[in-house]
RNA sequence: GGAUGCUUAGCUCAGUUGGUUAGAGCACUUGCCUUACAAGCAAGGGGUCAUAGGUUCGAGUCCUAUAGCGUCCACCA
């Protein structure tokens, strides 16, 4: 016997391994069976899962569980990234505190450490996994350094730079003064900053008169080479080609025009910086302007600033520059402004843009590919919800050069070599002697873009890749789509020729319940794994599943796991009662079906419909909902009650098992944990586990039209029933007169009527009770009250509207011939319904 | 500046191609220990679907405008 209380802890305890034992999550490459093969965003070993990772294998695990009971030889494979950057920054941190210098580490050692950390935090991954119960595949496991992937990055490396569309040149990047690296910008984030427009006094040379020149960042002015203006702008034309004179370094430095320049913007004179501004970096290509580097690799102020400056820091300097202006009379305004600064995603601080030499992938004709390909239904990534395609496609037509070289240790090592001059890129080593190796690596979502097909064996042509690529689905938050699933895609379709995944399913982000981001400053995080010790991983991840539409954000909300607990307990208790009802089970023929045994089989038949139309478009919250809504309304509430009354009858005891298993079915890829233990403990099975048993199959034989609307006629009966009773607050002794031909035996055994009194009482007040098919009236020893007079009035008037709102529409010629016969003839039907219960109102 | 999404019950959210009187969970009210479940059962209350127009026989759903909130991208001397 089950236990009362459904035991979240005892259920799930022993079961992954067992799983695991018995090879379920193994995908089955030799197999007759269709595949089905999604991938696993790999996470970062930086850390620990949070409740955007659990959401995120949640809705994979949903996925591939369902394909399996649908009959497909699915297959999802794990892995996990190395995070070039931030892991770095982690083990950076590491080797701090233990006072340990990076640098005086060495490469080698600092590699170790980097391999410990990653064995460290994978294992701990691999438990949380665990936990939540998903079936990955564990025996395709990857990762984005091992030796697979290393020869894959490689390759693309190799081939790309062969074709030019692997480029090194010297550009302004987006430089990270912190982790003293590179950046995309991808990896850049703007965040509103109180600053300051400063007017600085460019005085023209020889002469009284001046520009006035605003910027945000004065501190950068030891590295301007001209001010600018527009060709248009009349105001400064008299000083186009003369010089104006740098403040504090005292240097001449021209007054050039350029399109830079906007006329309404600040004063319309601006001061170009080559090597410390994107802009200004390509006004001074145009005009062929000298580039001044002014600050070194930490963001300090180099030795091309006047020696007092050298050594602050970029925020020191900013404040010196602008006194030692002030004293010189030549800072005109400070105008104050609010205005956005990039920021390094990782180590949050400001980004410096620097002139570097550094690698680049030319974007231009791999994102046109795309573009091409989305125009393909057969060829094209499916979004879902399709809105995120703009996303994409968007990004491909704006996109620009990558730059993928950063200067960090940890990391697929670029394969270029060099000596004087020359530079080789290749597979292997150059021979010969006085090559070295470029210090650097590569970006980390160089190497991940190369997930949907690295991991099956890419660049051999394996039996794995020929299978599983492309992928079927890819499960993503909608934040990751420019750094991963689009380069994913141009990846896939320029080296392998074909989309990387069909489907790409997109969730949000989860926040707190007011909305917030979490974060640890706000110190509102939620570990998942305290919630799968409160309610177990089936109540999470149903949840998880179930609480919004697909792509929007989430707000947590643990009441809501409380009640998924409720309603697993619900399905735990209505099992108990099965389960001690089918012992004896014996088989039953359709003739022998009593109405309301059709009734439950009809409705479960209508939800596995709807269940699965949903299950195949990723709406799981509508499936989640569907299973929920027939399990507990109809099942428990109604067909349970119902069964109490016959449960000797084969029939019953059939159909209680047929149900039951059905709903088991549909919320094992929901909830694998109990649907697992309960179904265990069925007499009839069709596999050893739930979840290698296939998905319940929708048949017409089982819908009986007739049945279920006798019977739904029945429970409205019901419930007007108990209404009148609730409302009258009535008790026993209650006598109940028929006034239909046949007696229906289900009213009578819910109402716990006695069919043999119905004779009218003493009783003073008579109450009509009625559904479309049943009248019955009800007598009770209680005078009417005001308010329940006022009720019955109440009542009366919906009626009349209703009816009034209805005839109109029904004497409406466009509505007749316009609208659809089904529902004209519905409204004549409900209509005609509604008059009959008027009158049976009135009479009373 | 460009794009995109949201606004539905006290709260968190559903609402398919326009089609019965707009739904769920939680919360709330009333009555129940009915032998699966009191973390439950039964019966209720609660919404002019952000605002203003328009299309239509019919609009939460389609169109236009407005307001508020959010996100992404770009730019920001």
């Amino acid at each position: 016997m089950l236990d009362k209380k459904y035991n979240h802890k005892k259920t799930e305890e022993n079961k992954y391994n067992a799983w695991l034992n018995k090879d379920y999550f193994k995908c089955d490459e030799k197999s007759s069976k269709k595949p089905f093969c999604i991938v696993l965003p790999p996470p970062n070993v930086t850390g620990v899962l949070h409740l955007g990772h659990a959401w995120n294998v949640t809705l994979q695990d949903i996925i591939i569980r369902y394909k399996k009971m649908e009959g497909y030889d699915s297959f999802w494979l794990p892995g996990m990234d190395h995070a070039a950057i931030a892991t770095e920054a982690k083990v950076v941190k590491r080797l701090k505190d233990k006072g340990i210098d990076k640098y005086k580490y060495g490469r080698e050692k600092f590699l170790d450490a980097c391999w410990d950390w990653t064995k460290e935090h994978g294992d701990i991954i691999r438990k949380q996994w665990a936990k939540l119960g998903i079936a990955l595949d564990y025996s395709k496991e990857r990762f984005t350094l091992d030796e697979g992937l290393s020869k894959a990055v490689k390759k693309v490396f190799v081939d790309y730079y062969n074709k030019g569309l692997i480029y090194r040149g010297e550009k302004i990047i987006n430089w990270d003064p912190a982790a003293q690296t590179a950046l995309s910008n991808e990896e850049v984030i703007y965040k509103e900053e109180k600053s300051a427009f400063y007017h600085l006094k460019y005085k023209l040379e020889d002469s009284e008169e001046y520009l006035d020149v605003a910027t945000t960042r004065p501190e950068t002015l030891f590295g301007d080479t001209a001010v600018a203006v527009n060709e248009a702008d009349y105001r400064y034309k008299k000083f186009v080609g003369k010089n104006v004179i740098l403040p504090i370094m005292n240097k001449k430095i021209p007054v050039i025009t350029d399109e830079h320049a906007d006329m309404t913007k600040g004063t319309g004179c601006v001061k170009i910086t080559p090597a410390h501004d994107p802009n200004d970096f390509e006004v001074g290509n145009r005009h062929n302007l000298e580039r001044i580097i002014i600050m070194n690799d930490d963001a300090t102020m180099n030795n091309n600033v006047p020696k007092k400056y050298q050594k602050m820091t970029r925020e020191e300097c900013r404040e010196e520059v602008l006194k030692d202006l002030k004293k010189e009379n030549l800072l005109l305004e400070v105008e104050p402004l609010t205005h956005e600064v990039g920021h390094s995603e990782r180590t949050g601080v400001m980004i410096e843009p620097m002139i570097k030499k550094q690698w680049f992938v030319k974007m231009r004709p791999l994102a046109d590919h795309v573009l091409e390909t989305q125009k393909k239904k057969d060829e094209k990534v499916n979004f879902v919800p399709t809105r995120y395609e703009k996303v994409m496609n968007h990004w491909m037509e704006i996109t620009y050069d990558w730059c993928i070289s950063r200067q960090l240790w940890w990391g697929h090592r670029i394969p270029a070599w060099y000596k004087g001059d020359d530079v080789y890129v290749g597979m292997e080593a150059p021979k010969g002697d006085g090559w070295v190796q470029d210090e650097d690596v590569l970006d980390t979502w160089f190497s991940s873009a190369l997930w949907p097909f690295a991991t099956l064996g890419w660049p051999d042509n394996t039996d794995l890749l020929k299978r599983y690529y492309p992928n079927n689905c890819l499960v993503t938050g909608y934040d990751i789509i420019p750094f991963w699933v689009n380069r994913m895609t141009f990846q896939g379709e320029k080296l392998l020729g074909k989309r990387p995944f069909k489907d790409c399913l997109i969730h949000g982000l989860i926040r707190d319940k007011q909305g917030r981001k979490f974060s640890k400053s706000l110190g509102n995080g939620i570990d998942p794994f305290d919630m799968v010790k409160l309610y177990g991983a089936d109540a999470l991840r149903y949840y998880l599943a179930c609480d919004v539409a697909p792509g929007t954000d989430m707000r947590f909300d643990e009441d809501k796991i409380k009640s998924t607990w409720n309603y697993i307990n619900k399905i735990w208790n209505a099992s108990r009662f099965v389960l001690s009802n089918i012992e004896d089970l014996k088989e039953t023929k359709l003739e022998d079906l009593k109405p309301e045994d059709k009734w439950i089989l009809t409705k479960f038949e209508k939800t596995l419909h709807t269940v699965k139309k949903f299950m195949d478009k990723y709406e799981f919250n509508n499936a989640g909902a569907a299973i929920y809504d027939f399990s507990w309304n109809y099942f428990c509430d109604y067909y349970i009650e119902m069964a109490k009354y016959s449960i000797e009858s084969t029939s019953t005891k059939s159909t209680l098992c047929y149900v039951l298993t059905g709903i088991l079915k549909m919320l094992q890829p929901f909830m694998p944990y109990v649907t697992d233990e309960i179904y265990n403990m069925l007499p009839v099975k069709d596999a050893e586990d739930i979840m290698i048993s296939s998905y319940p199959k929708y048949s017409k034989k089982y819908i009986f039209e007739e049945e279920e609307l006798a019977v739904d006629d029945s429970i409205e009966f019901i419930k007007s029933f108990r209404n009148i009773k609730a409302e009258n607050a009535m008790t026993k002794d209650l006598k109940v007169m028929f006034d239909t031909e046949d007696d229906n035996d289900l009213i009578v055994k819910m109402l716990k009527l006695d069919k043999n009194v119905v004779k009218k009482p003493l009783g003073i007040k008579a109450y009509k009770v009625f559904s479309n098919r049943v009248t019955a009236t009800i007598f009770f020893e209680k005078v009417e009250t005001e308010a329940e007079k006022l009720a019955k009035e109440a009542q009366i008037k919906v009626l009349e509207v209703s009816i009034e709102r209805r005839e109109k529409l029904l004497s409406n010629e466009n509505y007749v011939n316009k609208a659809p016969a089904k529902i004209v003839e519905m409204d004549r039907q409900k209509l005609k319904e509604e008059k009959a219960k008027l009158e049976v109102l009135k009479a009373k």
